[in-house]
DNA sequence: CCGATTTATATGTCTATACATAATACGCTG
DNA sequence: CAGCGTATTATGTATAGACATATAAATCGG
């Protein structure tokens, strides 16, 4: 039996999947360790080490110091999708996007919104409504809070011709978040701007980002009747 | 000025992320290679190549060769998401976890699913209905279809103790898909089941896997409404 | 027999060095 | 100056060896 070589992290990769897949080493079932792997393969223990990590942060390998690598009892759990920037997203279907400031305003902010930034006192917010558009026909209804006392640049912006999204993006240093997906109705007053009927299923988005001082923002975007995100797994 | 070091990977990554954070590396701009900055941190190249690739995996840094490394123009485009595996979800709430075959029988598909299947020819399938319960209050309405001349076990299985997740988790060999997200208003017929009014929105979840030989199920999950599945960015 | 302490071990990481590879930049030629 | 081959270079990866660290398992004390 020559000893089948595995010398790239890729290769090794492949093969630790291949066993998987035809149930060589079955779920929960510890597989043997680097060393005897990187051996078994005719690599170094590191190209070892770099696959199964891969697995690992992929979901189908559970890996514990001492204890040592099992396949993973609920297989593929994670899947990484793009988030979607509308104006990329937009423009690789090969439409043309389009965008409509539609209200802009200071405002004291509803309760939920006052919640999900995790406002103290109460105070007024700049309130953005605007609609993105795909070749001229609405796409995305966003509904945007910005905090203008984390950021007071934005108490001047102008977002009529560029949106809040690009402007933050291009002019606040740096946010972590939460995003949040769901399904809401259409109200009357959205579905005349998205173009649909009232009461037509929206696929929804909520995000906060927040910065070194606090929640920036926060964003709903209610996406026009049959919009599907999808990913592989 | 002493020379900072940063010689664990970690500590690279949080300098990198601190400089890309406070705008002292901008948006679009290359980056020192990882020559100099191992030079610079004091660490090894290998160091600041697994934090740089790190960042680039997590869409922070484009990386190309010979070109170099440079800041994203559009940061945080990708998300993991933790797949919803419902037991495991409805346990962790504290919920107990119920499960309820509705329907179990072989029938023609319409023609969206044998299109979302890919099936050559029309031919019946194995069609399941069931119900996930949390503390016995509606969960998740599922619709699935299996492809028995796929997965021929399938045909004699039994859903009505088993959900059929489980069942394919514990028998077909691995799978590979395709996972998208929309949103769906209530027909009466699931707003019956799912203890919710007819027109209320809901959050789906389609689900195509394949395996060796070709599609092997199809799978729409209705949510309860009130649903939010999120993640950190 | 139980709890605390020690030991053994598998994974995690760092280093230095070497070579591979992609892709830009250069320079040659017509 | 356009077109094409070539040199250069930054990232990508492999390797052997060493040490770090978490933690399961064994050992020890009461």
């Amino acid at each position: 039996m020559k000893p089948a070589e595995f010398r790239s992290w890729q290769a090794v990769q492949g093969e630790v999947l291949r066993r998987i897949q035809s149930r060589e080493w079955q779920p929960g079932q510890f597989i043997p360790g680097e060393a005897a792997l990187a051996q078994e393969f005719n690599c170094a223990r590191a190209t070892v080490n770099r696959a199964l990590r891969n697995l690992a942060d992929s979901g189908l390998l559970d890996r514990k110091r001492k204890a040592g690598t099992q396949i993973a009892l609920h297989p593929v759990r994670k899947a990484t999708l793009l988030i979607p920037v509308l104006r990329a997203e937009i423009e690789s279907t090969g439409a043309s996007y389009g965008y409509k400031l539609i209200e802009q305003e200071q405002r004291q902010p509803p309760a939920e919104i006052a919640a999900r930034m995790r406002l103290t006192a109460p105070r007024k917010l700049l309130h953005l409504t605007a609609l993105h558009l795909a070749d001229s026909t609405p796409y995305v209804l966003e509904d945007r809070w910005i905090d203008t006392q984390a950021v007071p640049l934005a108490a001047t912006g102008d977002f009529a011709a560029i949106s809040a999204n690009e402007w933050l993006v291009a002019n606040i240093p740096f946010e972590a978040g939460d995003i949040a997906f769901t399904a809401a109705i259409a109200a009357p007053a959205e579905a005349a701007l998205l173009q649909c009927r009232t009461g037509d299923a929206l696929f929804v988005i909520e995000r906060t980002t927040s910065g070194r001082r606090g929640t920036i923002t926060a964003v709903r975007l209610l996406f026009a009747p049959g919009y599907r995100m999808h990913t592989a797994l």
